[in-house]
DNA sequence: CTGTTAGCGCGTTCAG
DNA sequence: CTGAACGCGCTAACAG
């Protein structure tokens, strides 16, 4: 009966000699007799009774399993884990407990985590969506499991969603580096098939056009997704003439590697240099990296907030909150253009 | 029927005009005649029928519920969750997946995981744990759950545990420091309630002691817990004279704290600095900060495989797997004393 | 091979 | 207020 914890309450039940239903009843802190309720709570400590969650919810009448989804990038991405950690400590006081993924950016396994989840008839889903058209975060949103997008826009329409002002973010620091005096402005981002990505590039295109920068092909590198891939394209970036005079680069890992590239040139105190989403130790580089700023644990945190909202019943329609950016003047990106 | 996804078997059945039983066999992958498999994964598709674990693991001889917990000091702390990765991918192709949360290094909240985890009847757990005396790992260890302590030695004797050579790793740095002629070395430590913070200072001792270094208790800074509790103990201990011209931090958080109390006191590029644990960007900084590395992927990667044997029915004595750590000279542990 | 039946541990009727 | 009976969705044992 010790094996695995398994005292049930029918176990409980006969050592305090009561019925299942008033073991249930104390559990659950329904009304009864004193005495009986310290009888059932004492044999249930003897016994190291622990209620089954599983049993619980497919009895119960609103099957709630008290857990919920969470699938990200990667876990162990800084970005991923501080909104994990977010979403975590939203859920805590409710007594949620997390399920967490990753995707590795790969629509399959999001597919397949998503799956999973559904199947262990989780609460709500939080995910970091690839884009993909994706049927099982489709049905899931369809079969009424509350589904909240982070990051990026969702893949499929009236998901509840939390982003971040990509575009906006992007064209603030262009626009800083123009009032410095740079007219030639280098730019990185990552695949195109995300959506931030794409944002984030568009947001170089209108400030650029808008301020009348000079654009050359040359200076803009698209699906760029690693920091050594960032680091060979900053390379080529900056050996051919004209150079730009100023980069911006549109995520952490593609920021390190454009530093790495332009410490490789010689570069580094010479080119103006802001990044997108801020990093451990940015501020201890030389010289200190700047850089447009968001907040994955206050994505995070309103996400989970929303999900929570909808398990407490808001059928309101889909929320689409944008967070807005905050840029970090650290000095990389207040470099002047040479000659100023 | 369609709300919540809840097509169930018995509507399967009668869709398929099967019995209960061929349904079950059909997803269960059993042999069952061709014809009727296929009405049967036909009825299922188009009710976008998906099994139920709770019912299926509540039902099932082995109890198995496909979920196992993993708790850590914190999911967002890159340690934990390089750790928490190497986990996941030990795990997704068994189809298991992860209950994760943050202890945030207290007891209790150790234990009130541990307690909702089991609750859960998850297969099997993964834990670092605080070190406390804690009843719920105790009781998970003798209801016959899998346990494996990672990173630290287990508060409850018999448990699996997977740690790195703290005391070794520590100990190599010292003798480092020496033969580059150090003689008076400082040495910061995390809570003395960690296991690894013990262990390390333990390291740092014995090789002391056993090179004829010699001590002052100012040159040793224990209980200190964050990267601005480093600076500040770093900053006193060189201020002080006769100073240390070596320095061995025992955490990555306190070795960044006292990286900048260095830079703070100009002494950067003039006193040894080995840290233990390596962390993103040590090889960025000025100069390149040279560190004691232990795998946290190669950790989680051990700790999962001895679960996952031990759910296939190991029941051979305890392991405790130490895991050798790894000097990367970059360039800060390598600068002499004073006048050679 | 297939269908029927009995529970897994629990919450929720419904009589007492 | 309490206890007995039923069934949540599913698998295991049995009978055809």
């Amino acid at each position: 009966m010790s094996d695995r914890g398994r005292a049930t309450m029918k176990d409980v039940a006969a050592l305090a000699g009561v019925g299942l239903a008033t073991v249930s009843r104390v559990i659950n802190g329904v009304a009864v007799d004193p005495h009986l309720t310290g009888r059932v709570l004492d044999a249930a400590r003897q016994l190291g009774y622990r209620r089954d969650t599983a049993a619980t919810s497919l009895r119960r009448a609103d099957r709630r399993t008290s857990t919920i989804g969470l699938v990200l990038q990667d876990v162990a991405n800084p970005f991923s884990s501080a909104l994990h950690r977010a979403v975590e400590d939203a859920c805590v006081r409710r007594g949620l407990l997390v399920l967490a993924g990753s995707s590795d950016e790969e629509p399959e396994r999001e597919r397949e985590l998503l799956g999973v989840l559904l199947t262990r008839r989780v609460d709500g889903i939080v995910v970091v969506p690839t884009g993909a058209p994706d049927g099982e975060l489709a049905a899931a949103h369809r079969d009424g499991t509350p589904v909240v997008c982070v990051d990026r826009a969702s893949p499929v329409p009236g998901v509840d969603t939390v982003t971040a002002d990509n575009r906006g973010g992007v064209a603030g620091a262009v626009r800083a580096l123009h009032a410095l005096g740079h007219r030639r402005i280098g730019f990185v981002a990552d695949h195109t098939t995300l959506w931030t990505a794409r944002e984030r590039h568009q947001g170089f295109v209108e400030a650029t056009a808008e301020l009348g920068c000079r654009a050359r092909p040359e200076w803009v590198g698209r699906d760029v997704h690693t920091a050594e891939a960032a680091r060979q394209a900053v390379t080529g970036m900056f050996t051919t003439s004209p150079a730009p005079t100023a980069l911006v680069t549109a995520q952490n890992w593609l920021t390190v590697g454009a530093r790495r590239a332009l410490v490789g040139l010689g570069l580094h105190h010479a080119v103006a240099h802001i990044g997108f989403d801020d990093f451990p130790l940015a501020d201890m580089l030389d010289p200190p990296v700047s850089v447009i700023a968001q907040d994955p644990a206050e994505m995070g945190r309103r996400a989970a907030l929303i999900l929570l909202a909808r398990l407490d019943g808001d059928d309101g329609p889909a929320r689409a909150v944008t967070l807005p950016t905050r840029y970090i003047a650290r000095g990389s990106g207040e470099i002047p253009p040479p000659g100023r």
